[in-house]
DNA sequence: CCATCTGGTGCTATTATAGCACCAGACCCA
DNA sequence: TGGGTCTGGTGCTATAATAGCACCAGATGG
């Protein structure tokens, strides 16, 4: 009987018989998503505290239908129907193509600064969209990297949205000074609608409740701090209003 | 007792116990990223042959995870978990990251000319690049529009690479003489490593086996053909490559 | 060679699941 | 307005899927 894992991410009622297969499963296909390289079933199965067993069966799934694929290695890599996950996804979600033509408008009128749009998972944010300066556009899709949400704009304004006992659980075995002082910036974000970290990066977030988040970085001590926020809002809601239902595909 | 779906797709051994949970979900979660809008319940059940209260209840655990939201109109569309779906499957896939400054080079080499990279789900096309000439290289990018796999060069190319009787399965219903023209077409590609549709699409098949396709549409016949597939295969191969194993992140 | 790890399976007790029957609500038509 | 038909969703329970223990063979390192 495995301890149930799903987290009500939206608000919406668990129905009367959740799946649990599904759960555990779509767990393990975003971590493996996100792992760094090829992993093996028992290595996933402790980072994600699940048994074992369970996570072989799940990951010989998810290779059966093409998602993930074994290596010679004996670990588990992404496979080729995750290219067709991500073209749906990516379609489905809509967000990236209501979002790119701001997001080079913005990039346009910010030159020197870098452009960002993100979204939460777990304690990482995942880019959709991250332009250095100067950079070329399209580098600046499907950028590889995670980043620790806690250091970042993007991060502490999407997590400012979510409960903190949920902050707590996720940050458990964080260093007492270093969570309160992130519970601190989450408080403060959720009460300003923006966050500053490091003095190096301004986010907002896109969307009510918040979907993704919208963050410049670079030299921000330079800039009129007014003017930044009132473009990168202006922008939020634009990407905001190009996802809402009444333009659905 | 639900009837097994599995599609084996790479050729991967059916684990010993496979989770039918997983598998069903999935199934759900692809037809809703692939709707033209939102979808009820009953509505999908009947598009997958999938028993109702099944559906409903892989629905409802969608929801509860938030990949998928319930409409004032009691159907389900995208959530917003899928934006975080989307983006990490977009980074583990790496397709459209590595492919992305090839497509580039290639449109710059075929000015006048459409390029495209797309995927197959199904009897669709799903495009993760599609760039008609002279428009911005951002609006290419998550492109919104399924395509009918049949009527397209990536999709036949990428249909060659499945077995027959799949194909006779995918596409039962279809007229005896459209299904001849298409499985003929197939033959083709599959021997030439190439396909033409319609005279004004070109295609080749991005890694081997194919998970990927590549084209370039437009008027072709005012084009040297030789030369058209020569960059297309080159171009393939350089996606290919940037894929390997060996450059995994 | 031994110890320890790995991915994976067989087996079976347990529990998650499937589907039937039903509910309430929405919608449409006469 | 009432009736018919559709919808999303639930309760219930028989059944089949699942979980996890124990085990296997292979890989790796000292």
């Amino acid at each position: 009987m495995p301890k149930t894992k799903a987290r009500n991410r939206t608000g919406a009622p668990r129905p009367a018989q959740p799946n649990e297969g599904l759960m555990g499963g779509l767990e393990c296909l975003q971590a493996l998503a996100g792992a760094p390289g090829p992993v093996g079933s028992r290595e996933m199965a402790r980072a994600l505290g699940m048994e074992h067993t369970r996570v072989n069966r799940l990951m010989g799934t998810l290779a059966a239908l093409g998602l993930a694929e074994r290596t010679p290695e004996r670990k588990y890599a992404a496979g080729p129907a995750l290219h067709v996950l991500a073209a749906m996804s990516l379609r489905g979600s809509r967000l990236l193509s209501a979002a790119l033509p701001h997001l080079e408008a913005l990039r346009a009128e910010l030159p020197g600064l870098t452009v960002a749009l993100g979204v939460l998972w777990r304690r990482q944010v995942v880019y959709l969209y991250f332009a250095p300066p100067g950079e070329d556009s399209m580098v600046a899709i499907a950028h590889r990297n995670l980043y620790p949400a806690e250091k970042s704009s993007i991060g502490r304004l999407l997590l400012a949205a979510q409960a903190r006992s949920d902050v707590r659980k996720l940050y458990a075995g964080t260093p007492a000074a270093e969570l309160d002082e992130l519970l601190a910036g989450l408080d403060a974000a959720a009460r300003d609608g923006w966050a500053l970290y490091g003095g190096q990066t301004l986010g907002v977030a896109v969307g009510t409740p918040p979907v993704a988040g919208l963050a410049v970085a670079g030299k921000l001590d330079e800039r009129d701090s007014d003017d930044l926020l009132r473009r990168l809002r202006e922008t939020a809601g634009r990407i905001a209003q190009g996802l809402r239902p009444s333009m659905q595909r």
